[in-house]
DNA sequence: GGTTATTTGAGGTACGCAACTCATTTTGAG
DNA sequence: CTCAAAATGAGTTGCGTACCTCAAATAACC
């Protein structure tokens, strides 16, 4: 076996020669067309596994012609998350026309099942690729496995539907994140024993079960000294939030910590600091936008779990493209990890 | 103007009758060759810039025909960083063998100054482009310096000299490193008062002394209840570490945090544990090894600093090829971030 | 004005691959 | 063996750009 040239790569001309084959048939056993002989198929994969052989990204993109299309399917309303990621998209656009790439957003009711399946559904045939925050639900779980059918790459964003055909999910761990939040918790609070607070949109998500199981686990298994208390279901709604967060404040004068794992943070924190005891309390939440950042700047909130809304952005992109062109995914690059964002590491 | 349209791109023929020009005064305005009056050169690259055009990087890439070479220069011997970034790049071949990429590595004393600068000085002409964990040095300096003259990208790996005309830095803002491990002693400290101590490579390593400036930075003003006490300088040697922290940690009976800086993480791990007060001591250190994850799995150490190999590995290969493409480079994307760590979030 | 230097145009070739056509060979069934 | 079906070969075209040559037009100079 002859050392790789860097000069002179192997081409489809020299795996035809090399497997005794001409041209055409290993074009048509790199696309699956039909009218290979099983045995020469084999042939023809053995030797550009052999010499390791990957086609030239270059020349495929340019003899390919048309551009692709992806669609970014996200919720519509004023929503600082669909604000990040398409703010981080136009950052990449001299990158994406450089490429030939087009990404449209499509703005939907992503909470409401039936709606966010029939815009699923609607993109069929329109796109090459399409990245969705998605609600776990059977009817969305049909409109994926659609367009995975219809030779759409599909790649979930920020919440799962494991049990879709969807190619990709690019997201955090959320069970890991809860966790890292039960551990930032419980070292903050240090030697203190107390009772520990949490406040969930709903334990109907995935993300916020998944959250507070991991929460639970560490606290169980490594803070004994920590009482948690039972989850309070804020609907993400600030005003909610803060009147169950009031109430729970006032019962237990012995809060030492406090998990706030989806949005309403606003409402929480006003409750905590209208209580005096923002001092006293860990205040530990998710995401850092305006508000979190402000409130860890005041010392009200003592960590935020952060996932990289630019990171989630170019991963999805990146993605998609790869799975369209058959590349390999790097997936190391591509996993969205837990920040930890305190006051001093504010990004 | 018209709506950009998917599926048939301007290309440079476009940007050409736009302009009133043929095809090769755009190429010899794109590509800086002579022979272009001042004003055609104005005109041309209005007309690019008022359709946002960007020439197709395939079809670039393509026509260029040789492919680009890459050179990693890192220090030699047993290295973990060094076999760390050589992994990912495996990890990474066939991606850059799609793309036509060479990356080879180049070992040598990186902390000797004039053994780096001779390294380096050997480069020049074979490589498109340099990744190089370099010291700060004059001599250092003006070798990468003539790498750039001479055409070549280059790119400070880790450690920074930021008196060159290098064309970019990959790693983290050390000073930010160390502040952020300022701030967990002190907060996973609590409310007890004692004395902190540091080990550090050297205070002539830039990397190093900015993280003790960092580090001091926060203990003065925010943590007024905590005494830092003058580093101590380990070398990175384990064993000089180790005696070091020994004799310290018999001086002060009130040493209640411990910021090990640089490597020798086993000496002074040793020394601890040795003291027996491993458990009273909040034990801060950077980057995640076989080793530093054992004793945060111990209990031993509580938090590292990590600055994700992977990533930088990544980052310096695709800034090297923006640079050789001309291509805008992803900040953001490329920003080395700080981790924090911790027993529960071990990647 | 003529002469030279500079600037520009026109065109070609090549890069590696996708996608296609059409002719030819091989295979397998009867 | 024959004959149709299946498999394969040989070839072409075009994608968008880089890089090159040579001729033509224009500008600058005396």
């Amino acid at each position: 076996m002859k050392e790789p040239d860097v000069n002179s790569p192997l081409t489809l001309r020299d795996i035809a020669r090399q497997a005794g084959v001409s041209l055409a048939t290993v074009d048509r056993v790199l696309h699956n067309r039909p009218g290979v002989r099983p045995d020469t198929i084999r042939r023809v994969k053995e030797t550009i596994a052999r010499n390791s052989f990957q086609p030239h990204v270059a020349g495929a993109e340019l003899a390919r012609g048309r551009a692709r299309r992806f669609a970014f399917v996200m919720p519509s309303g004023p929503n600082l998350f669909m604000q990040q990621i398409q703010s981080y998209l136009g950052e990449m656009s001299g990158w994406l026309s450089a490429r030939r790439l087009a990404v449209e957003m499509v703005a939907t009711d992503v909470f409401d099942a039936s709606v966010l399946a029939s815009s699923l559904e609607a993109l069929a045939g329109e796109y090459d690729g399409v990245a969705v925050v998605a609600l776990d639900h059977p009817s969305v779980r049909a409109a994926i496995n659609d367009l995975v059918d219809g030779g759409a790459k599909v790649v979930t964003l920020v919440s799962d539907v494991p049990s879709s055909r969807r190619h990709y999910y690019v997201g955090i761990d959320n069970i890991a994140a809860g966790r890292t939040a039960g551990a930032l918790v419980g070292r903050l609070v240090g030697p203190r024993s107390g009772k520990v607070a949490i406040v969930a949109g709903s334990q109907g998500l995935r993300d916020h079960a998944e959250r507070i199981f991991g929460f639970n686990q560490v606290m169980a298994s490594e803070f004994p000294a920590l009482n948690v208390l039972p989850v309070l279901e804020g609907r993400d709604e600030d005003e909610r939030s803060e009147q169950l967060m009031s109430r729970l404040l006032g019962r237990h004068p012995d809060i030492v910590g406090l998990y706030n794992v989806g949005a309403g943070t606003q409402g929480v924190a006003k409750a905590l600091i209208d209580s005096g005891r923002e001092k006293q309390v860990v205040f530990v939440g998710h995401d850092v936008t305006v508000l979190t950042r402000k409130l860890l700047l005041q010392g009200v909130m003592d960590a935020a779990i952060s996932q990289n809304p630019g990171h989630e952005a170019r991963a999805a992109v990146r993605v998609l493209l790869a799975l369209a062109r058959g590349e390999p995914i790097l997936s190391e690059q591509e996993k969205i990890r837990i920040d930890i964002v305190m006051r001093d590491n504010l990004p």
